[in-house]
RNA sequence: GGGCGGGUGGCGAAACCGGAAAACGCGGCGGACUUAAAAUCCGCUGGGCUGAACACCCUUGUGGGUUCGAUUCCCACCCCGCCCA
């Protein structure tokens, strides 16, 4: 009798001992190459869930298994430990987030570790220590220099709840929502602290260097948001008589000679000189009224456009006409510049209030074919040539553009130009658990950066937190109170913190070095192992963390350090895991699974190779209590396999023995293309197969011959990076030495992986009607006799003439009758 | 409204380059073992078909097309998810 499989107790074995001798620390052999393969780090928010297990047991596996190939695999771990729940419980019990933050962190570790992955904790980071924020306020500070970090007062997103800024990445959904608890975000006009991220949109819409999924690419470049087209000067008076070129930008400058009308944000700054004294009473009460709107209200297509009448004209630039200039919440002043020109005719926004409004809808682009006649039903915006444009009627559209923006620049009227939707990147955040902004306010030299030597401005540890939503930063006055790095004169520090994005913009470069004083990170090492080969994370960082790393790579960069200009050359992104009953798994729906209570009932390595075999790792899904059973099953069966003597029968002959063999190259070459692909579940699916496969050789005998231990040992190397305690165990009864995670991947032979005989499909007129086993590398000829002498096939033919017989060498003869 | 995914048995899914639809697992049914149950092992399991032989027909959201042959390619439509408006 073998003794049972007890994983909870194999399971501690086996992680002591790994941790003793050292086995994931990461190998760094010359001869082999380098394989940077990263998860994102987890918040610590003091308890693993299920989904930390989904982002992390694959990856796991698959550095395992990038291991076993030969490369030198650096696959570490680390906490984004700043953030506002640690703020929270402070407020809530009284304990200080630095102390609530590590008491997590060193739960999760724990956790991390009870799940057997390969961590390298030797180089652990966690952002909340001094010694890594102090890189975030260097950082700063050469964004400060280089022109790429920036002071600026403008309307921005405040959430009401978390009592703070957001970047408008952070601002999300159609109803404008804190990416973090959820709440309405609304504006406010703040002072904020920018990075330049603007600057890099054309070259962050280059992805020609990683190999990114289409979906992740996709959402950069709508969030980015480029469009072509030209800025166009319409000059006007203001009520006192004062000139001011009011600038709009267009993509449609062939439509200029159709605009009939402008229209001015409410906020724009000229609205209060243009309104003429007696609108001022209807503008005043608009422009409130927009304030109370949200943005999405304003965009809505299906609300009646508004808007109010100035009193004031604008001259159009190509035509000398006077156009009426408007206000109407349709239009943002976070988009272009805040103005447009109103071509009704051809936009369907501009057309909806033309109409409201009665304002002259004139067309300017005439299709090929039957032409428009006024009054239009609805705008028009296809193809067609210019008319009623002076000197450019007759002109196609595409070439009219080019032509009208040529024109434009010539006379000083305008200028091509081009057009983001991304916003630069607000970084301040009024919150106390962040990363300090190293800056000084001084009354006489100004805004005066903390000097590089002073570095890190610590946190103060004895501040207080009330829960008067403010930071606890603006009544500290130990850290308020400063003296000027320039002057020696009394001064205030900058009291905001950053977004803990910026965190996570570059510790993947932090855990080459994690204690390297010299720069955020060693040179060397860099060169070695940037950028990460391969990422894995979950999708919703599309356009927050995933842009970021990006801009982040390509200022560190120009600021000289050794980065290629891209964080990471591939990206993975996990599926969602939900809970039973198919939702999303929330405490108040009471559908969470709990996974430190799943490896209690199964152990690790069960939950692990679970949660690969459910489904396509890109596809998530919803747990199954059931179909883990299964899993566990087959765990079980791969023990009692390894370890019970065979049954006793007649030893297997040399065909049983070349059948064994030949089985298991093939699953060798199965496992290993499926393990290349990520695709886990079919990778568990070869090796059940194979396992079943193996219960019934050895009731015939088949363990008797050497083919058996070739057998047993491949599976157990091919289980290792999925069921690594197992495996070792395993490895270690069947007479490996410690330890398995340091062998090879078992290698096939593709000539014995072929299959000897094959099935031949006989089709005729292209449905199936016989079946023939074959040798596989039976000739083209051959095959078709063979279809043809079929009983089954005569039946069908059954005097009809053969007009044609396809062969698939080795797969399929189809007889085309008719 | 636009973009990107997706729709296959009772359920989760597989089919990678246009060549056996449903691998593997769950569930179900039958059997072995057991005083009995659980566990375990073995067999069957898309539908027509309370029909487990043989044969035939049908079946990958719907309708068309290309092809000797379509889950796979093309066109139109319906539904679901995500992203952008």
């Amino acid at each position: 009798m073998i003794d049972r499989y007890e994983p909870r107790s194999l399971e501690e074995k086996w992680q002591a001992r790994w941790a003793e001798a050292g086995t994931y620390r990461t190998p760094s052999q010359a001869e082999r190459p380098n394989f940077y393969f990263l998860t994102m780090y987890p918040y610590p928010s003091g308890n693993l869930h299920i989904g930390h297990w989904y982002a992390v047991s694959p990856s796991d596996a698959a550095a395992r298994y990038r291991r076993m190939r030969g490369h030198n695999v650096l696959f570490p771990m680390g906490f984004d430990a700043f953030g506002l729940p640690a703020e929270n419980a402070a407020i809530k019990n009284k304990i200080h987030p630095y102390k609530w933050t590590m008491a997590n962190i060193e739960r999760m570790r724990g956790q991390l570790r009870s799940m057997g992955a390969m961590f390298d904790w030797s180089r652990e980071v966690v952002t909340c220590d001094p010694s890594y924020y102090r890189w975030n306020q260097w950082f700063f500070l050469k964004f400060f220099e280089a022109g790429l970090a920036y002071r600026h007062k403008a309307p921005v997103d405040w959430c009401p709840n978390c009592n703070t800024t957001l970047a408008r990445e952070q601002v999300v959904g159609a109803d404008r929502r804190c990416e973090r608890c959820g709440t309405q975000v609304t504006k406010k006009d703040l002072e904020q602290w920018f990075f330049r991220i603007t600057k890099y949109a054309d070259e962050l819409l280059d992805f020609s260097r990683i190999e990114w999924p289409e979906r992740i690419k996709t959402m950069q470049r709508n969030w980015i948001g480029r469009s072509e087209g030209a800025e166009v000067v319409f000059p006007v008076r203001d009520v006192d008589g004062v000139e001011h070129p009011l600038v709009v930008f267009t993509t449609r400058p062939d439509t200029l000679w159709g605009a009939t009308f402008m229209v001015l944000a409410p906020e724009h700054p000229l609205v209060e000189a243009l309104r003429t004294p007696d609108h001022r009473r209807d503008v005043e009460r608009y422009v409130a009224e927009a304030k109370r709107q949200t943005e999405i209200e304003r965009l809505s297509t299906e609300h009646e456009k508004t808007g109010v009448f100035t009193g004031s004209f604008a001259t159009n630039p190509v035509n000398g006409a006077a156009v009426p200039i408007w206000i109407a919440d349709y239009v943002l002043m976070g988009y272009g510049t805040g103005a447009i020109m109103g071509v009704p005719a051809h936009d369907e926004r501009d057309f909806a209030f033309a109409r409201r409004f009665a304002l002259p809808i004139p067309i300017v682009i005439q299709p090929e074919g039957e032409p428009l006649r006024e009054p239009l039903a609805a705008a028009y915006d296809g193809p067609g040539h210019m008319v009623n444009s002076g000197r450019f009627d007759g002109t196609p559209v595409p070439e009219g553009i080019g032509q009208v923006i040529d024109w434009l620049e010539a006379s000083g009227r305008g200028k091509r130009a081009v057009n983001y939707r991304i916003r630069d990147w607000l970084i301040s955040r009024q919150r106390y658990w962040g990363t300090p902004i190293p800056i000084v306010y001084c009354p006489t030299c100004g805004v005066v950066p903390v000097p590089e030597a002073d570095l890190p401005v610590l946190l103060p540890e004895d501040a207080e937190f009330l829960p008067t939503g403010e930071s606890p930063l603006k009544h500290h006055e130990g850290f308020r109170r400063t003296r000027c790095p320039r002057c020696g004169g009394e001064a205030e520090r900058e009291m905001d913190t950053m977004d803990t994005f910026v965190d996570s913009s570059w510790y993947q470069c932090r855990y080459l070095s994690p204690h390297y004083e010299a720069g955020p990170f060693d040179p060397v090492e860099a060169n070695r192992w940037l950028p990460v080969d391969q990422y894995t994370g979950g999708a919703e960082h599309a356009v927050m963390h995933l842009l970021y790393t990006r801009f982040f790579a390509k200022a560190m960069r120009d600021l000289g350090l050794p980065t290629s200009g891209e964080p990471m050359k591939r990206l993975f992104n996990q599926g969602i895991i939900l809970g039973e009953d198919g939702e999303k798994m929330s405490k108040s729906r009471g559908n969470v699974v709990d996974p430190d209570e799943q490896v209690g009932k199964y152990g690790a390595d069960t939950v692990r190779a679970y949660l690969m075999f459910m489904r396509p790792w890109e596809d998530g899904g919803p747990w199954s209590s059931r179909d883990i059973e299964g899993v566990a099953r087959f765990v079980r069966r791969v023990w009692d396999l390894a370890l019970r003597a065979a049954p006793t029968a007649a030893p297997a002959d040399a065909a049983a023995l070349d059948n064994l063999r030949r089985r298991t190259h093939q699953t060798v070459k199965r496992v290993t293309d499926d393990f290349e692909r990520f695709a886990f579940n079919t990778a568990i699916a070869a090796l059940m197969e194979f396992t079943n496969h193996l219960f019934r050789v050895r009731e015939t005998g088949g363990a008797e011959t050497p083919a058996w231990p070739e057998a047993i040992r491949a599976t157990i190397l091919m289980l290792a990076p999925i069921t690594p305690h197992l495996a070792e165990e395993l490895w270690q009864r069947t007479g490996g030495t410690f330890s398995v995670h340091e062998q090879n991947w078992p290698a096939y032979d593709p000539v014995l992986a072929k299959p000897q005989q094959v099935t031949l499909v006989i089709q005729v007129n292209g449905k199936v009607r016989d079946r023939l086993t074959v040798d596989a590398d039976i000739t083209a000829e051959e095959a078709r006799t063979a279809a043809l002498a079929s009983d089954k096939v005569a039946a069908q033919i059954d005097g009809q003439t053969v007009r044609d017989v396809i062969v698939v060498p080795g797969k399929l003869v189809n007889v085309v009758l008719r």
